[in-house]
DNA sequence: ATGAAAGCGCTAACAA
DNA sequence: TTGTTAGCGCTTTCAT
């Protein structure tokens, strides 16, 4: 069907090997043919067949890149990344979705594998649930495929590029002790994810430190909306909010001000990913920065060096998160408002719940 | 290196066919060495090479995805749905991003036919731009590769799954006109796209239809905050926005709140794409649904189509967007309150707008 | 400087 | 039911 060196080099009336060299810039060809192969290639369209070329090469150029959860928007950055940086080095990006199933996992590796990818990187669905590293790592590594975990899940022996997890949870939290408040809580918190269990670790331990009085009020996840409003509804509640992640900062916002609560007036809210909406909603999200590109950067590096040297020791990266301190946390109040029960209010509440999935 | 099927014949005494046979559930082999087959093949840790299987087949199971701006969050559902459903097919999404990039897409494009992939979806750069179709995708056409062309630029012949940019800029206009609103504006109208161009051309249409002295005020773009600071300190201003997407009628209500004003008590906003945040906002977003699931389904059920019927006919569908009427839009008010200039509130900005690049 | 030929791992037509 | 064999398009030795 498609054209081939063959008929590249039939319609010359020359050799294959001659065609390949000069397609691959290779020296011992004399100046003149090589223009003309150039020039009949074009004319006839050529284009490489890369199955092909891998096959006799027993290489590819293809970067794998597994992801947990390709709906979650904290990973479009590092995607882009990737993208950039293997585009630079020739690499193709062949992209598998997990779906935070660990089966599906598994699959996506082993598709990967099939397709002989020169290197991989996976944001493990580990990380999103309790389990350890699976085995299917282990089979990886084993068979010497370069690959560089990502995320918070590293393994020895293993290459990894992990964020510090705790550190992010201890920073929001002592962000908020700083700034005067005694009572924190965290929001969002599902739990079985290693996450999640890691940030909030973190805070627990940065007010244990702490002392002086400083509580960690509320750590439950599950209670949604409802929950919530009965929490802000005590005069004892909490001041300070740790979310889990910008988007339950964002929803617990508007739990707040569905309440009749404003931030940071009322409540001081910190969260964790600096997406590109954080910092234009009102109030400005207080976050803490994934650098995810600079995580796609090493994460690269680190494949790269392993891809050149497979028989290197294992390599550990550890980056820490960024405080981006903007308008939703501030010193607490001088003075506990009354949180409006929502209910009241259903009339907007109504309104802003209709018509869409999303919610 | 890898084991291939030629070991697992060896081992068993066998011939390649056979193995090849078994692997590919082929009849035609005893069941007693079906199974010693398989046996050999899960003990050795056999993995097919999918290279070798597309250069005999003259097929691959690639889908490639050509994107004009990888970063642009309203495509990550699109991505995240191709992948699943080519998943369900047994193929694997290869990724390109052009980067907003014409050449660059030309040299994706060109990459993608390398690898052969068995058909392509393409959200062209054009659609940033001012450019009509670009020649590589008649270039593509003329090969006979299986592609269809997303967004909002189609082109006689080719097939195409696209999004009608004109009608949900009316949409969104008559939806502001309907609840009273007379004097229109249109935020974010970046010059030179293509979407942008017809999402303003509908706004325009709609107003004008409408009469009863329906204006569209403005709907110049580059002016930034301090220009719509302007137009808002203006005892004539617009009462209805649309804004050309999500992240702009974001960031236009923090320029109308930094100056005391507020949404829809003063000044109403509609904007499109739906992200996943714009229900969590307060206001709740107004927005026009890309639907960007169904389009990915769309796209793919005709890019299969495609590639199981290369000679029928072009297709094309159009698809609406789907208003999602949320907080940010109302009547209009009955007295117009003054806009504080926020020059006066600098404090407040300044700490918005410190220490992140994202703003 | 050039070409003939082997072979990467696999499938499928043909033979047995 | 099984095996032999000829490629798929390419790179690369080894002759010439």
């Amino acid at each position: 069907m498609a054209v081939t060196i063959r008929d590249i080099a039939d319609l010359l009336g020359t050799s294959v090997a001659t065609v390949s060299r000069v397609l691959n810039d290779k020296p011992g060809v004399a100046p003149a043919r090589r223009a003309r192969v150039l020039q009949v290639a074009r004319d006839l369209g050529y284009s490489p067949n890369r199955s092909a070329r891998s096959l006799v090469l027993q290489r590819s150029q293809f970067i794998g890149f597994v992801v947990a959860d390709l709906g979650n928007p904290r990973y479009i950055d590092f995607l882009r990344c990737v993208e950039s940086i293997g585009r630079e080095r020739g690499y193709q990006v062949l992209i598998a979705d997990s779906a935070h199933d660990l089966e599906q996992e598994r699959q996506n590796l082993e598709a990967m594998v099939e397709h002989r990818v020169a290197g991989l990187l996976v944001f493990p669905v580990a990380e999103y649930h309790r389990e350890s590293t699976p085995e299917h790592f282990l089979d990886l590594h084993a068979r010497r495929i370069p690959f560089v975990l990502l995320g918070n899940v590293g393994h020895d022996g293993l290459d990894a590029v992990l964020a510090r997890e705790e550190e992010v949870g201890a920073l929001l939290a002592r962000h908020l002790l700083d700034l005067g408040h005694r009572r924190l809580a965290i929001v969002g918190a599902s739990p079985g994810s290693r996450t999640v269990e890691e940030r909030c670790a973190g805070v627990r331990k940065a007010v244990h430190a702490f002392g002086e009085g400083a509580v960690v009020v509320c750590e439950d996840a599950e209670m949604g909306a409802d929950g919530w409003r009965a929490v802000l509804a005590r005069s004892d509640r909490p001041t300070g909010m740790v979310a889990i992640n910008d988007e339950i900062a964002l929803w617990f916002l508007t739990v707040l001000r569905d309440g009749g609560l404003s931030a940071p007036d009322d409540i001081s809210v910190a969260s964790v990913d600096n997406l590109s909406w954080s910092s234009n909603v009102r109030p400005a999200l207080t976050t803490a920065d994934a650098c995810m590109e600079e995580r796609a950067q090493r994460g690269m590096e680190m494949l790269f060096a392993r891809m050149a040297a497979p028989d290197s020791p294992p390599m550990r990266e550890m980056l820490s998160y960024r405080l981006i301190p903007r308008g939703s946390s501030g010193p607490p109040p001088a003075r506990i408002r009354r949180y409006a029960d929502a209910s009241r209010r259903s009339d907007r509440r109504a309104r802003a719940a209709s018509g869409v999935e999303t919610l």
